[in-house]
DNA sequence: CGACACTTTGACGCACTTCAAAGGGGGTGG
DNA sequence: CCACCCCCTTTGAAGTGCGTCAAAGTGTCG
């Protein structure tokens, strides 16, 4: 394990996001110098279900997805995850989702120990962790109610979310398959289907492939969103 | 604000639970120093959506309800907490949620700054803090994992899950009434009414009362549970 | 005892699933 | 460079689980 294939540290892309309330760079920070590069290809696991948890992700390039297997088969995708981004914080002792590479992935690993024992020493590194986990336990909650809502309310949402989490204004390219965006949404990947291209007919977005969007009409996309 | 109607401090139900790491009592003992008791009448609400997020929450005796309302209407459940728990972690300056009393409840009131102020000279407290908010986040978790399965399966998940939160082995009390259980669950009334009659059909459980469930046969609904 | 709020039961409709098959599109080998 | 193949996506037709609308129980508190 840890054996990195590629060990480049290209210029890392720090978060270039607007100004995150300037607390995550102490944080984001320490975990470049901390932690180790490596890269997973496209569909490789990065951490099991009931692995136990004993690193954090620093997400460089790529993108990542957390599913968990119910018994008969079924597949709930947890979260999405876009360069910048730190996952692996979700889990107590054991993770309770696995993590794959939906393209090939660079991360930055970093021991959790090693976090934790720098937590205890700087308490602002310990208050940025609590303040990354509340802030992946919104996205959670936003998650929640994605979920009880109808199909086009789920999918022009989650059009809205992905904008967001790309940083794109209104033309980007989903990361993602069609089945994993129906396994987020607790909807079949026939469903989604159907309800992009409703939403394309409705000149809404526009699909000039299958995984790039333009948003069309975001007023539209947000008043569906109940 | 703040005005407590009672000041009995009762031999503190101190987390009888089985033995949750140990981590949880200093935090648990500091909010009791450090809080002032309060209580909330039936359908009261703690705090409400949108509100900035002073204060932390130690649920003494009732319970509780997060909510939020969708513009048409709908209305989802984020969570419920019994004696024990603490909520009004979730939020970051504002809650997302609003919090109900479901019956007439006791609290323990500490504002969040002063938590915050101990949590920067005492390490432990500040991971303790980061460990209540990691549990919330599992739990935020399974109930995603409920919102993708049948009635059925939601319906038993939700029964199982109750009893544990309780602390009852088999028989014992909802606090909460069929619709709180159907905006939990993403379901109607009528469904979670019908899902309920169905289990005691099938002699999974029995209902002495609309409120009062009994856990006839636990294997069974934990197959359900998927 | 009566009124009200909550729960249960019934009949019907619809949104989403299921099952099935027909398009793409992009990568590899000939 | 073209052709073939594989995988992903789209489209269609039919089935069903849950929602909706309606009304009849049931328990509780004044």
């Amino acid at each position: 394990m840890l054996a990195h294939t590629t060990n480049f540290a290209p210029a890392p892309v720090r978060n270039a996001r607007t100004a995150p309330p300037a607390a995550t760079h102490g944080l984001a920070d320490a975990l470049d110098m901390m932690g180790a590069p490596m890269t997973f290809k496209r569909n490789a696991e990065i951490y099991g279900e009931n692995e136990p948890a004993e690193y954090l992700y620093k997400l460089v390039k790529g993108a990542v997805r957390t599913s968990k297997f119910l018994d008969d088969g079924r597949r709930q995708i947890g979260d999405f995850y876009m360069p910048g981004d730190i996952f692996g914080l979700e889990a107590a002792a054991e993770h309770t989702f696995s993590a794959e590479a939906i393209s090939d992935v660079q991360v930055i690993v970093v021991k959790r120990s090693a976090v934790e024992a720098l937590a205890v020493r700087d308490n602002d590194v310990a208050r940025q962790l609590w303040t990354m986990t509340r802030r992946e336990l919104q996205r959670m909650q936003d998650h929640i109610l994605l979920l009880i809502k109808t199909a086009q309310e789920r999918v022009a949402g989650f059009l809205l979310e992905m904008a967001n989490r790309i940083k794109a204004r209104d033309e980007f390219d989903l990361p993602m398959s069609r089945q994993d965006i129906a396994d987020y949404l607790g909807l079949t990947i026939e469903t989604v289907s159907r309800t992009l291209t409703s939403l394309e007919n409705s000149a809404a977005i526009a699909l000039p492939s299958s995984r790039r969007v333009v948003l069309r009409n975001r007023a539209a996309l947000a008043r569906m969103n109940a």
